[in-house]
DNA sequence: GAGTTTGAAACT
DNA sequence: CAGTTTCAAACTC
């Protein structure tokens, strides 16, 4: 296991090294029935930490055994907010179709005890926040999620007399697990438990809520590496800090759940299992993606089931590797203050594929986390098995290969929840085909009309729940760049079959909206790999540095800008953050108060451009150069004739670029098309007949029909003239049966095909 | 593809 | 902060 290095703490500002607020909490709840049933007690707090968690608190829990005996189409309850001082009371849905729970805060705490009696699952949830829950994939596998408070406001939900920060807390509880699968878990003690079947194993982490306002809060993000190293960055929206709770029966699968909080994240995939997230962009846009749930299935057996869960601002990802497709995941959190050793929950996966828990403790090293001076994200890198037989076995992770998995974890306050209106799934969405055992995201390939106008101001992370009875698909609102991640990865294309053909797609390299441009923009086109020869892509010459992003399937010499690097890297960073403070933010970001243009931060100092090339950052960024510009012989303005015509060539060979590639498509359709018809028959009424019938055969018996006539006119002594006659009249025939066959056969194809 | 131009980043 | 150098992308041929 590697834990950051004192070196490499070193180098990184001790406001955001430092994690010793993060505790390694004592599992406990060793049994099910410890975290499965909610303490009766109204004001107990669901959490295995003694931090009273007050008001703040999120908890978010279902029973193992609740969650087994749902059979039906839906549960419909009242989940119950204990937490501290403040009861919430909530009524939840329990949609074994889509696994998904939708909390909403109703003004009473009645339904404590009816839903205690009835063995509901309580969910705690926090007042102006919403939960969705999706469960990984069927019924019976609930995800429980408990949400401590968002940080935003730190220590307001602390009791009188504690002067010490409150301690918001983060945990993942499994229960259970596939038989062939243990979940691994690492403790404080530098030891991996083996979470037997059946056996919950909570692993929570505390962090302490920094006395700042901005309290940095991480979170959870989810990666899904399969057996080729494929990965599925997950972006994850600002989230609360809660608590996951997995459950797994004895017959189900482990679940592996990452959770971070994230704030400025950007997720970056890198092949060879590592992935990078990148905090530094701040996401300017947000895109409705549709969580869509798998139907109920027990009997699942290898299947890769992502799921998205949005926990308030935040997105949990949760996602199931298939039989060759191991998960790894991380539960990490950071605090600005004192660190303390973090547990994350690993959990087992189906057949040989591989979940692992990452558990990070300050004291062990099996995760390493470093800290992005100034950018509010650290990396997490996690140390995973590789080997399917070591963690998928009972046998324990004593003998895993391990493998790293770079995860950033966006520090970002959590920030209020948004109510929106559910909206069912529409048919402006894409569709996606949703395999009995799979679970896909659904994202529209159109800003989904209908809805738009309301998504288009909900913060990331906004859940949209499925309307009552309206489908299995519910919507949440994270960063556009993170749907073009989504997209690349399994998650979208992929859950797809068993077999998770979709991971065996090549891990693209994190899109990331680059210096202002929209999210379209950016993810229309795949970001460049550098060329860097001198800087090491250390330096901000190298845009994969720039970015945030780790260099992949780039072209550079000699690139430090890796994980095999991490030390030059982060003294690097920690170099232009010195330099620079705003060096990895975003430049195109708003202007001044009451602008809603874009504009670069700093403005360009264009000389010889006119502002007018892509040397010029503005004209780059596709933005008009501001009065902050230095530039010389600006004419990247409004109304600037020669902006407007280089706008318009560009508009022109845009349109000129899709009508060929559209013609191009169209042209190898067809001759696809055409190769693939096996019967040349022409299907146009009146056309060509199939010159297939005029065979060798056909042509044989036409010319013995020629000759028999010519031997005829000889034989009746004929003239010449007569003979040819004759002959061709006999051609003729032949001709009008050979028409006349072509065209019974061409009726016949026409008749079976239809 | 090589060479040139350009402007941001880095350096002094 | 200004001037210079370095650097890699954009651009030209």
């Amino acid at each position: 296991m590697d834990v950051v290095s004192p070196e490499l703490n070193s180098l990184l500002p001790d406001e955001i090294m430092d994690t010793e607020a993060i505790e390694d909490v004592p599992q406990s709840q060793p049994d099910e029935t410890a975290v499965q049933s909610e303490p009766s007690d109204d004001t107990s707090v669901p959490m295995e930490t003694d931090t009273p968690l007050a008001s703040e608190n999120l908890s978010l829990s279902l029973a193992t055994s609740t969650a087994a005996t749902i059979t039906t189409d839906s549960v419909t309850g009242t989940i119950v907010s204990t937490s501290g001082l403040q009861k919430l009371t909530a009524p939840f849905t329990i949609s074994p179709a889509n696994h998904q729970i939708i909390l909403n805060k109703v003004a009473s705490s009645q339904a404590t005890e009816a839903a205690k009696s009835a063995g509901t699952p309580q969910v705690i949830k926090q007042e102006g926040q919403k939960l969705l829950v999706t469960a990984i994939g069927k019924s019976g596998q609930p995800i429980v999620l408990q949400l401590p408070h968002t940080g935003s406001k730190p220590g307001a939900s602390q009791t009188s007399g504690d002067t010490k920060p409150q301690t918001p807390q983060f945990k993942v509880v499994t229960l259970g697990a596939r038989s062939e699968l243990k979940p691994v878990v690492g403790s404080a003690g530098n030891q991996v438990t083996t979470l037997q079947p059946q056996q919950l194993k909570t692993v929570q982490i505390a962090k302490k809520t920094p006395t700042s306002s901005a309290a940095p809060i991480k979170f959870i993000i989810t990666k899904t590496v399969n057996s080729k190293g494929l990965s599925s960055p997950t972006s994850v929206p600002p989230v609360i800090a809660g608590r996951v709770l997995t459950q797994t029966s004895p017959v189900m699968p482990p679940r592996t759940i990452t959770l971070s909080e994230p704030h400025n994240t950007s997720i970056q995939s890198i092949a060879g299992k590592k992935i990078a997230i990148s905090p530094l962009k701040t996401p300017s846009k947000v895109t409705v993606v549709s969580v869509a749930s798998p139907t109920s299935n027990a009997s699942q057996k290898s299947v890769a089931l992502p799921v998205n869960v949005a926990l308030g601002q935040q997105i949990l990802t949760v996602q199931q590797s298939t039989s060759g497709s191991p998960v790894k995941l991380a539960t990490s959190q950071t605090t600005t203050q004192n660190i303390k050793p973090v547990q994350s929950l690993a959990v087992g996966g189906v057949g040989g594929s591989q979940f692992k828990t990452i558990i990070p403790l300050a004291t062990q090293p099996n995760v390493q986390q470093i800290q992005v001076p100034g950018s509010k994200f650290h990396y997490v890198r996690l140390v995973t098995a590789t080997t399917a037989s070591s963690i998928g076995q009972a046998s324990g992770p004593s003998t895993m290969a391990l493998d790293l998995i770079w995860m950033s974890v966006p520090i970002v306050p959590a920030q209020p929840m948004k109510q929106v209106a559910p909206k069912p799934l529409t048919s402006a969405a894409q569709i996606v085909t949703t395999t009995q055992t799979q679970q896909r995201l659904i994202m529209p390939a159109t800003p989904l009309p209908q809805i738009q106008p309301n998504f288009t101001n909900l913060r990331p992370g906004t859940v949209l729940a499925p309307a009552p009875g309206g489908g299995n698909v519910g919507y949440a609102v994270v960063p556009a760049q993170y749907v073009t991640q989504l997209q690349q990865s399994p998650f979208v294309t992929l859950a797809g079959s068993s077999g998770f053909p979709a991971s065996t797609g090549v891990q693209t390299q994190a899109r990331l909206p680059l210096n202002g441009l929209s999210t379209a923009e950016a993810t229309s086109r795949p970001r460049k790999p550098c060329n860097c020869t001198k800087s090491q892509c250390l330096k901000l010459y190298c845009d994969c540095f720039a970015n945030g992003e780790f260099c992949n399937n780039c072209n550079c010499n000699n690139c430090f800008n890796n994980l095999e690097h991490e030390t030059e890297r982060l003294k690097a960073i920690k170099t232009c953050l010195d330099r620079n403070p705003e060096a990895f933010k975003p430049k195109i970001g708003k202007g001044k108060e009451g602008e809603s243009d874009r504009r670069h931060s700093k403005g360009c100092n264009c000389k010889r451009s006119g502002c007018l090339k892509n040397y010029c950052e503005c004209y780059e960024a596709k933005i008009m150069c501001s009065s902050i510009c230095k530039c010389i012989g600006c004419k990247n303005f409004e109304e600037s004739p020669e902006r407007k015509t280089l706008m318009h060539l560009a508009d022109a060979a845009e349109v000129r670029v899709q009508q060929q590639t559209a013609a191009k498509t169209k042209l190898s359709s067809q001759i696809s098309d055409l190769l693939m018809r096996t019967t040349p028959v022409n299907s146009s009424g009146g056309g060509r007949l199939p010159y297939t019938f005029v065979t060798k055969e056909v042509l044989e018996a036409t010319c013995e029909c020629l000759v028999e006539q010519a031997k005829k006119a000889e034989q009746t002594f004929q003239s010449q003239a007569e003979a040819e006659r004759m002959i061709l009249e006999e051609f003729g025939h032949c001709l009008m049966r050979i028409i006349s066959s072509a065209g019974k056969a061409k009726a016949d194809s026409a008749s079976i095909s239809c």
